[in-house]
DNA sequence: TTTT
DNA sequence: TTTT
């Protein structure tokens, strides 16, 4: 994929509620997540302390959309890289709306859990998160960052629907390159 | 100013449009830029070139808004940093509406002209932008990049106050390591 | 300060060790810290799972400094801002030595601690920190992410000295600009 | 590949030198470039102006590193995104060394030519470039910015390859806006 | 030297 | 709607 310029967005904040997960016809999934970035300081005139959070939409698609589902909760703390995306759409009075989201899908896309697990070891989640963690999983998994280089597996994509899911885990599922023996200098 | 969460949008693209200044009642100038970031891929099923074009809003703020004004202009390349904003407004019915913008302000925000200048030296720069490039500007100026730390001369920014010249500058006014110079490696 | 150029680092990773903080004759304060990010996969031959560790000198300064001497401690998972620095220096022998640095200081500079508090309310930390969490301040404060905007008061700064710690708290402590009523659009 | 962690840095700036291209043993290029990133301030004791430029070591990969040898010249200016990376090597007397790399590679790299093509059309490219563009292909090229979902080797891309050709094509493949068209707002 |  |  060639471009010609340069579309990135960095959060770091905390969802303001669980995710929310679809899929789509293909299969792939999809999760919204709204992500809270807050700022404070104090009021040089009034002395007050005062703060402002900006609420930002995230879709996560494919693999990094079902990691999302997984572990992330309202509260949940994370680290976000995707790419601004406005799309056009129409209320029910026919009129043209449009929504801006971080979408962070394919190899644009990072999604990074912060902050460590919560909730001890082994023990059942139990509804919410606190301090920003992460909880237990649904069932096993290993990874805590999705996202580039590794969604070969990821099927849901926005602009492009991928292969299904039970394509038979190519080749392709490899480091970028043996880094530590054939970096020739 | 504190905060907790990052909110953070890099963008290198160009100028659907001649920018638009204004003043605020303070005086500060704010500008508003539209930003095009593209991406173009071949498509595997029917075997042709695509593209799609991504629309930001870029709103500027005291002096990079002044710099925005007299330098850029429809067609030049840029690379933005700023914060992503959503604002709600209502429409002429009433309704609800909400754009999301890219603020570009205080130390939070770059911008960055690219490609160098166009039109040649001391030409005048005679409407339209060819390849990205920036313009003659109304009035001399050194410098490219305007955002963060030095903006001394920059009046009109958020927390922009600065030191005081008298400061009995210490050892560290000083760079690390020899520049002028030759590459050092 | 103007640039031509853009030299942005950006980390969240787990320091290696507690910090150390130094002084410098200004008063102004400096920490380094090494921060380590970490990559793994499963290796396509083998089949075994590898893991790559990297490790980030970062010297904080100022404000930033300080609050890392306070907050942040072996283990403490963190978000860093800052840009790239090579230094020359001349070993015991007398040869050529260069360390590549990310340099996190005024406003170019963001440190925002992860995970949210650990070690319980109130009770002393007690050495050791779990889950990149951050722990309770050798004295009381109020800011989690320091750095942007708010550094007025972050004295030294490497090639770029500011105005003197004894300067008397100037109008400039304040927000960037009230921007839930400024901003004119 | 998963990753606890962030390791990203961001360059803008221009090349000191042509880039350097090797081949290794597997038959992927790697190309060498040294990056300028140069800031500027006036002093304010002496109120001379005063610059210091850091230079970066970047190692591409891959096509990136082909793209490069073919695009950029001394002088170019470029968008870099890659990854630190902190090799160890031993100088002739034995003793440890250390470099510091951005190194730019598979889906985590991203290299963008910036300020359009220079020289005109068809001329040939000699030598030099000016104002940070970037010259005459040895071979016809149709993208500007390689990096990200487009290296060769890897099947999987974004918009690019995916689904198998017999997928029902779903309406998301395709922008959610329309392009080519006026700016949408 | 961290984290998982 | 989150977090501190």
């Amino acid at each position: 994929m060639a471009s010609r310029g340069v579309n990135k967005v960095i959060l770091v904040g905390n969802l303001g509620n669980d995710p929310e997960i679809r899929y789509m016809p293909s299969g792939g999934a999809v999760a919204n997540i709204t992500v809270a970035t807050s700022e404070s300081w104090r009021d040089k005139n009034t002395g007050e302390q005062r703060e402002k959070t900006e609420w930002h939409r995230v879709a996560l698609f494919g693999k990094l959309a079902e990691v999302a589902g997984e572990y992330l909760r309202k509260g949940s703390q994370v680290y976000i890289e995707g790419q601004l995306q406005t799309r056009k759409w129409q209320n029910q009075q026919g009129q043209d709306q449009y929504t801006t989201e971080i979408v962070v899908q394919g190899f644009n896309g990072v999604m990074q859990m912060l902050g460590g697990r919560q909730g001890g070891q082994g023990a059942p989640m139990g509804g919410q998160q606190q301090q920003g963690g992460w909880g237990q999983p649904q069932q096993p998994a290993q990874q805590q960052n999705y996202g580039q280089q590794n969604n070969n597996f990821a099927p849901a994509q926005q602009s492009a629907p991928q292969q299904q899911p039970q394509s038979p885990a190519p080749q392709y599922n490899e480091p970028p390159m043996d880094f530590d023996d054939d970096i020739p200098f």
